[in-house]
RNA sequence: CGCGGGAUGGAGCAGUCUGGCAGCUCGUCGGGCUCAUAACCCGAAGGUCACAGGUUCAAAUCCUGUUCCCGCAA
């Protein structure tokens, strides 16, 4: 079968790779073109791009799939379906309806719950239990088409944006290698719609999002920590400097320290920074200073010879 | 040449401005104390101060160049 794959960031990479190693035939990769990117603002081709070349794949990628040039381009290789994961452009209709059997995305959520731009990171903010990924039709609307097939991810403290990006990938790359074996097989994939009376919006980080707001529970800020891991990573003022911290779990115990205030330092190999909240106690684990690398909060504590008492902002 | 921070025993840092004995919190090794310990006490090993050149009686420190790491911005 002829398949055109679509998609740009380390999230459509497993997907390309189970397609490689299930010998399907990719006749074009589309990526999003090389960008400046990076310090220096080099550029910097897409982890998709960097795949298909190793493979010797057609790549393909345009600013703009709208131009009609493009688009013959694109119908000329004559595709049996596209699989679209995390691409980036906007796919207008005509290109979709372009292969016979269609177009396949896959989604980072348990739709029709998170459809959008960031449903790993909103999944994990609002403190769900569980998470997944969804193989669904792509349609003109917004990750509105009907679904094929999900597979359910529990969410534990312990998940960051990370963990959960890379077991969703793997996931999401094998349902869409078994999708396509029975396409294969059946020439059509049954699917159902969603249910619009349950969908929700994952809309973009924003930067702002970033600076932890001490007057939260411990965990709130624990999830908004885990959500923005590995990116943008939430940030914190301490010593009138922005530091970053990696991660960090809530404590049930309770204090009447005032917010922010260091209350405790863990000792000798689980060292921890224990901090008041609004409600609660935050275990600070992994941090970072302004020019430095990530650093386990013993080192932290060890080369600041940070002392209890004194506060985050 | 987009802007800025950094490189110092195994780890994380101070010292650099104002040149003058290599320092701090740990870790490691040896000994002691203890029913015991990630605790405490005593002792020891471990450094080409990123690399190259320059200035100086004297450079981690000042000057020039290079490499690598990090943040911002996109």
């Amino acid at each position: 079968m002829k398949i055109i794959f679509a998609g740009t960031p380390e999230f459509a990479v497993p997907a390309l790779v189970a397609l490689i190693q299930a010998e399907q035939e990719i006749v074009m990769v589309l990526t999003q073109p090389d960008r400046p990117a990076g310090r220096g603002m080099k550029l910097h081709a897409s982890p998709v791009k960097q795949l298909a070349l190793q493979h010797n794949l057609n790549v393909f990628q345009p600013e703009s799939l709208k131009p009609l040039e493009i688009q013959a381009q694109i119908a000329a290789v004559n595709a049996d379906v596209m699989i679209v994961a995390a691409y980036g452009l906007i796919i207008p209709t005509v290109v979709l309806n372009m292969p016979k059997f269609g177009c396949y995305n896959i989604h980072a959520s348990l739709l029709p719950r998170w459809r959008g731009a960031a449903p790993i990171h909103r999944a994990l903010l609002a403190g769900d239990k569980e998470t997944g990924v969804t193989i669904m039709e792509v349609v003109p609307a917004l990750d509105a088409g009907a679904m094929v097939s999900k597979g359910v991810v529990p969410i534990t403290d312990a998940d960051t944006t990370q963990t959960l990006h890379d077991e969703l990938a793997k996931i999401g790359a094998d349902l869409m290698v078994q999708a396509m074996q029975k396409l294969v097989q059946n020439r059509a994939l049954p699917s159902e719609p969603q249910d619009e009376s349950l969908v929700t919006y994952a809309h973009k980080l924003e930067k702002s999002e970033a600076a932890i707001d001490w007057q939260k529970s411990a965990v709130e800020i624990s999830r908004q920590v885990r959500a923005f891991n590995p990116f943008p990573v939430a940030t914190v003022q301490f010593r009138g400097e922005t530091c970053r911290i990696w991660f960090a779990t809530a404590l049930s115990e309770k204090t009447h320290a005032k917010v922010g205030e260091i209350i405790a330092l863990g000792h000798g190999l689980q060292a921890s920074i224990h901090a008041a909240c609004g409600q609660g106690v935050l275990e600070i684990l992994e941090l970072q200073i302004p020019g430095g690398k990530r650093q386990t909060a013993q080192q932290f504590v060890q080369g600041q010879h940070v002392k209890v008492g004194e506060t985050f902002k």
